[in-house]
DNA sequence: TCTTGGCACTCCGAGGAGCCGAGTGCCAAC
DNA sequence: GTTGGCACTCGGCTCCTCGGAGTGCCAAGA
């Protein structure tokens, strides 16, 4: 039904719409590609692919587009993700290189995602879920003022101040760090926060109360997925390049980009490092999005898929190449975060 | 030259240019405003205000707009910051309220701001630079693994991670910590920077290198001005709403928003905090962005200006309005930090 | 001297006609 | 199955007209 040319065919014309982003006839399609046959067979072609509904004409008499499931198809079975230029990839390394803190790989990968793409990136924190108390600390800043500070295996620092309603002794504070730690150092966050419950009772009975308040705000900070919903945004200059028609669908996805709790539905789960993923516009989890699309990869440290990059831009768009540099920049990210 | 009237004029051609977007003719003016007079009369005045330099108009036989200079005389002379409204004020309490830390709080009012004044808004964090140490606190997280955390008068906390060469004991990591504290506790960190130079030489020769490392990486955190450029934008789906002829300054905005530092120049210097400045058109200190105004006022607790705050929209935006916006939210951030 | 009504003039923008060209679908021939 | 030919469609550009909003100016009135 769908033998190799028409296929071939279909991919020329993604790849010539992408490119200039007007419908693309059967003339111009010949001449721009090797196609060995004339421009009355490709229509012939085109009829068919239009029959099983990969492309659509905008109007009677003008060229033709990709569907959505156009575009699928094109990702699926006509691509490969094309390989980075030496540049993009030396690129990578020196942008990343150098980053202090895990705010500032988190911020550089946005921005070089940003660049490499042209489009609009995300980059969502590693997750607490998943990773480990590497340590707490327990500062009194001030006589009825507590610091709490959770670093995590995945090099993520938490802190928590905590309003003491009586001041508490140094020697207190001292054995409330110890046990806080005995009690989770290694565990995994979701677990955290059930290790600490019993912890006010081995208290002196004049403590516990105040003791159980700041166990209380240590879970809070635990549990609180706040933190799995923060994601850093670049790029959203790019937005005016992508122009014309998609001008409509500007407004829905800078909405979108504010809300970290629909961006986060938009990168959806993370998933294995080394598999991308891609949403082609209705397949898009937001209806007002239906003409934008998203390539997104999982990255952790280990293999193991903490959180989610991507980018966002419109179904037409540059498919193998959003994918070759969302995975690229997962998988340079996720070596740092192993490294570190 | 410019008696009472033509004022009025003036700030009746704002008020509805800013409005109905549209250039606004003798004519309705009267219509909308009881100005007591014929349009004739108007016409006449408008003629002397466009020979001042205050209006202008689009093209022969249109109405009049605003020019820089209009507005610039109408926030000085022809408004007063409007009293905000009581709904309004609870909002900004109730947002504001619940805050856990700062990273909140500074999240959380530029998206008041935004959703108050219907732009983007730009919320610097609090600059290091004049605030004091708070307390310092020293972590071994591994065995050849430091963790430094610093944190500052106005509740922000850094922290980084040094790789030590060789193991180090506990007791110089206490030692450390004790050493430190007691040099630069209370000192600005400008300061603080100097006052550790020297505490390298206070431990046994055999630490010195390792310790004179450590004490180099929080020299360098704290000096370090990058925690100065951080700021939290919000409200960019806004931009949509500027529309028609401002379309083409979204690009150039949008550019200028993911630059950190450009957009520090944006918001400029953090005044007094009851003090509110506006740069109106090209008084901002971009050419690209000759179609923008900027309201803005410094922050901080105890009326010393951390840092600044505002919004940035059109020209022709609702200046009395954001006036009172950035000025209430400032009020309310800054009585925030002052309590936490 | 300022204000007002009147009047001629300008010019934008909406609406419509007409043309051009790219592109299609179909058909008959190869 | 492929190709060239041909009639047809229709969007977009240009050109034109026309109405209306708005102005500037002037002469008369307060």
């Amino acid at each position: 039904m769908l033998d190799d040319r028409k296929l071939d065919v279909l991919r020329a014309i993604v790849e010539d719409y992408v490119h200039t982003q007007e419908p693309v006839g059967s003339k111009s399609l010949v001449e721009r590609h090797s196609l060995g046959v004339s421009p009355a067979t490709v229509r012939n072609d085109m009829a068919a692919l239009e029959e099983e509904g990969f492309i659509t004409q905008p109007h009677t008499s003008a060229g033709r587009i990709p569907t959505d499931k156009g575009y699928r198809l094109f990702v699926d079975k006509l691509t490969s993700i094309k390989p980075l230029s030496g540049a993009e990839k030396r690129a990578i390394g020196t942008f990343l290189q150098g980053a202090v803190d895990l705010d500032d790989v988190v911020h550089r990968s946005v921005r070089l995602l940003a660049q490499l793409t042209q489009q609009v990136a995300i980059v969502q924190y590693p997750t607490l879920a998943r990773s480990t108390v590497r340590h707490v600390e327990v500062l009194a800043i001030s006589p009825n003022r507590l610091l709490l500070v959770l670093i995590t295996s995945s090099g993520r620092v938490e802190q928590r101040v905590v309003e003491l309603p009586k001041e508490l002794d140094d020697d207190v504070v001292g054995e409330l760090r110890a046990r806080l730690n005995t009690a989770v150092v290694g565990q995994p966050l979701a677990e955290a926060a059930n290790r600490v419950t019993m912890l006010p009772k081995m208290f002196h009975r004049d403590d516990q109360a105040v003791v159980a308040q700041i166990i209380a705000a240590f879970a809070e900070a635990v549990v609180d997925n706040r933190t799995d919903e923060k994601v850093a945004i670049g790029g959203t200059a790019n937005l005016t390049r992508f122009g014309d028609d998609f001008d409509r669908s500007i407004k829905p996805l800078l909405e979108a980009l504010e809300e970290h709790v629909v961006l986060l539905k938009l990168l959806g789960e993370a998933t294995s490092a080394s598999l991308v993923t891609v949403r082609i516009g209705h397949e898009v989890p937001l209806e007002t999005l239906a003409r934008t699309s998203v390539v997104a990869t999982g990255y952790g440290p280990d293999q193991e898929p903490l959180a989610t990059l991507g980018v966002v831009g419109p179904t037409r768009m540059d498919y193998p190449g959003s994918m070759a540099a969302v995975t690229a920049v997962a998988r340079y990210v996720s070596q740092m975060l192993s490294d570190a």
